[in-house]
RNA sequence: GCGGAUAUAGCUCAGUAGGUAGAGCGUCAGAUUGUGGCUCUGAAUGUCACGGGUUCGAGCCCCGUUAUUCGCCCCA
């Protein structure tokens, strides 16, 4: 039997790999402009960093990580935990107090694959470490939704919160599990489940029952401190330009246990279940429970495979790398080497151009070159090496213009581009 | 981890009551000597996912496996 791609894995074959590439290019051009530094880390870490920071009891810890040697190294499930821990290990607080880092990398998660989840998948992300002010939290969502927006996508929405602190969390959700064990008979089987593990997270179920038994529960809003609802409130003030597509939601929680105080997801509604783009928020005790001084920070993590969908479902243009300058058609034997001579010098001035390599007719060739897009095409055989010139035929129009001196191609190539 | 669906040419899919496969698109080649896009003609390509069973005979029925897909969970 033939041997097949690993189960939630994918290929990117050229035109998918030219646009993946494409959209990276873009995206670090983003990043530069808002001053952000790449990191790149490991594929692979200490498993113990992703147990401490993201939490035992999450399910990507507890039954989703590809760990091997005996459960010491895991796959990177997630970039936050690894880019935090470089920053320890590289001492960067020494570099200056604020730093502003950006990744694109592969992760990795043994989860059940579906519409817009794989087990290698590709995120681009973004820490602003240091900083506890509402000025950084802004630029994140600011910085989120300009990298959406200008890779062309229309139809997203931002959903944002405040989780608070640790200490208003966990006096939250003693309140909140006294109020619906209440209810426990009635919940669903996945949020009685929740209740013992993660309350916080039965407050986003879908159950409709659930739902129903949320409506008077107690709200995480109130449980915050005065000054957790001004930093909110602070930022929302300060995200008025897009106010347009934010919307507050108390019930938002993630599921990483770093997190803390602001909490958003970019959504969209063209992509299936699994509508989330991206996704991040505060984690201002992470790096100090990683073993650096209290630094307080905020990210956020998006999906390519999502992106590209909801791109793909609003019938955004992306190149895909198809379009080529010239094609050189071969008539008869002789030729063959004058013209790799041709289109190697025009290469080596960054000219796009192709040429046959199966010894077809010039009618094959013709079509190749019209398949490939090309925008012009010369027709080069006995007659033009002789004479030392050729025609070049605009494939747009079908126009014809007369070259002498066959290594002056390059003069009669209008790139529009 | 749980539930539903699907698996036939490179792609999208037909395949009638079980009798050993078809279309469109794409690819390739031609339609007077060296010139594309439209049209026409022709060609190639399938162990009908894999393994087993029922049957004289299975792409069609049954069982198993694998993969894909949609949803739950979770998340990007």
């Amino acid at each position: 039997m033939q041997i097949q791609k690993p189960k939630g894995t994918y290929d990117l074959t050229t035109k998918d790999a030219y646009q993946r590439t494409y959209l990276e290019n873009f995206i670090r051009k983003i990043f530069d402009s808002y001053n952000y530094k790449e990191i790149r880390t490991p594929t692979f870490e200490n498993t113990k960093l992703f147990k401490r920071s993201i939490g035992e009891e999450t399910d990507i810890v507890s039954k989703e990580m590809y760990s091997f040697n005996d459960g010491e190294f895991t796959l990177k499930p997630e970039m936050t935990a690894p880019v935090i821990r470089a920053y320890v290990e590289n001492r960067m607080f020494n570099d200056a107090p604020h730093q502003k880092l950006y990744y694109i990398s592969n992760m990795f998660r043994r989860e059940r694959p579906q519409a817009g989840r794989f087990r290698e998948f590709s995120q681009f992300g973004a820490e602003s470490i240091g900083s506890g002010e509402e000025m950084a939290d802004a630029e994140m969502i600011l910085l989120a939704d300009a990298i959406l927006n200008e890779i062309g996508l229309k139809n997203f929405k931002i959903r944002i919160n405040s989780i608070g602190t640790i200490e208003e969390r966990s006096i939250f959700i003693i309140s909140l599990r006294e109020y619906l064990i209440g209810f426990e008979e009635d919940l669903s089987n996945d949020s009685k489940r929740r209740l013992v593990i993660n309350p916080l997270r039965i407050l986003d179920s879908k159950d409709p029952k659930d739902l129903e038994i949320l409506e008077n529960a107690p709200v995480l809003y109130e449980y915050l401190s005065e000054d957790s609802k001004k930093h909110f409130e602070s930022l929302i003030e300060l995200l008025n330009s897009i106010s347009d597509k934010l919307s507050i939601d108390y019930k938002l929680v993630r599921g990483f246990d770093y997190y803390t105080s602001t909490t958003f997801e970019f959504i969209s509604s063209a992509i299936g279940s699994q509508n989330a783009l991206l996704g991040g928020g505060r984690y201002d005790m992470l790096a100090e429970h990683l073993g650096a001084k209290p630094t307080p920070a905020i990210g956020f993590a998006a999906g390519f495979e999502r992106i590209e969908m909801a791109l793909k479902a609003e019938s955004a243009i992306i190149p895909d790398g198809s379009e080529l300058l010239l094609y050189v058609c071969s008539a008869g034997e002789n030729p063959r080497s004058r013209i790799l001579q041709i289109i190697t010098s025009l290469r080596s001035k960054g000219i796009k151009c192709e040429t046959d390599f199966l010894g077809r007719s010039v009618k094959s060739q013709m079509k190749e070159a019209d398949r490939m897009k090309a925008k012009y095409v010369i027709v080069l055989g006995d007659n033009e090496i002789e004479s030392n010139s050729a025609e070049i035929k605009s494939m747009f129009d079908g126009s014809v213009i007369k070259i002498e001196g066959l290594d002056k191609i390059i003069n009669y190539l209008k790139d529009e581009d």
